[in-house]
DNA sequence: CACTAAAATTAGAGTTACTCTATTAATCAT
DNA sequence: ATGATTAATAGAGTAACTCTAATTTTAGTG
């Protein structure tokens, strides 16, 4: 039994939560999309959503992108320079998205981009991503989390990934996994300003 | 007539919200101070209060730290190297802080530091900051500003910046804009794991 | 199957940040 | 002084939460 009916029933809600909100925020935007809103959409009470999602925000926020590709970034061999890691990590969860969660992400991003509460949000969950590179990186070099120089690189090394997700987001034709390594390639390069993506 | 009565009124009553607004987050907390709070403590009407920011948070973050700093890349000598301008124009303008500036600065810090809240609209501050720096960079070099490496590049600053932000969220006593200047000189020197800041 | 413990759902009331509109009061130019 | 701007305010409304207390649903036990 792969966990009871309740822990099943549980997931399904809050799929569906995510979806009915993604596609209410999509249609009518996200500050015009009501709690009550989705609450209808998905048949439950207002109530229930904030069992679910402790705000609005999260329920765009939340995704299972970033374990996937801190997993990936630990499970690669050897004494890999960092940043090359980080794009071998990257290209290989992002090669392996199906259509749906490609599509999925592409609409996240749009929303993210365009809205200005979401805009905070995302740069609040940055921290918690540096910490987590961060730490991943300390791991591996055997630092101190709190390094310095580690905490920067991660810093630096996340704050190129954003742009690149800004940009996707004025241009949703752009090849993702390219965007990534170009942005990270040139970062290890030292970011020249003449450069070629 | 230095501009009249009623610009002198106004600025001083923005100034008085600021003012009572900070002592009052310092003292109570961020979320634990409402809008009444404040009004009363002015001696204002609530609405009044929103007649000069246009949100709670705008209390804390509006600036002119921002133009100054602007100002001071801009009028940075010669060729150098776009970090290496912004690290000149952002230590010059810190240390050229009145007593008062530099105090009110410190306060801001510390409560965005340990305000959940405040954190996310400090770092889309930074992202607007480096936004205008890449795009007066863009006019200064003949560059288009969606230009991938101008791009890449302010992306990175953004990010060592909003790290050295964590940083300081876990250790509150670290001096700012000592951080600030060694974070960007790290990146300058291209993120070098071995590194004494 | 019946019964109970645990957990999920819900209703409802309350708080607060904000918005909008309309009214009153203060300042300015003449 | 007076009429025109502009600022201050009251008051009503909305929506995102929060908290509490009930009610329903599921799980486990005899």
């Amino acid at each position: 039994m792969s966990a009871g009916l309740r822990e099943r029933k549980k997931l399904k809600t809050r799929a569906a939560i995510q979806k009915e909100a993604m596609r209410l925020f999509l249609d009518k935007g996200f500050a015009e999309t009501t709690i009550e809103d989705i609450a209808e959409a998905v048949e439950i009470s207002p109530s229930t959503f904030f069992n679910y999602f402790p705000s609005k925000e999260d329920v765009v926020f939340q995704d299972e992108l970033d374990p996937l590709i801190l997993a990936a970034f630990d499970a690669q061999p050897g004494d890999v320079n960092p940043i090359a890691r980080l794009r071998a990590a990257m290209r290989q969860v992002f090669t392996q998205l199906t259509p749906e969660q490609e599509r999925l992400m592409r609409q996240r991003t749009q929303l993210m981009v365009s809205t200005p509460e979401l805009r905070g949000a995302m740069l609040s969950q940055f921290a918690d991503l540096v910490d987590q590179v961060a730490g991943l990186l300390a791991s591996r070099t055997g630092r101190d989390a709190r390094d310095f120089a580690l905490r920067n690189m991660a810093g630096a090394v996340l704050g190129v990934l954003m742009t690149m997700v800004v940009v996707m987001a004025q241009d949703p034709s752009a090849d993702m996994v390219h965007l990534a390594d170009s942005a990270l390639a040139h970062l290890e390069a030292g970011l020249p300003l003449d450069w070629k993506a």
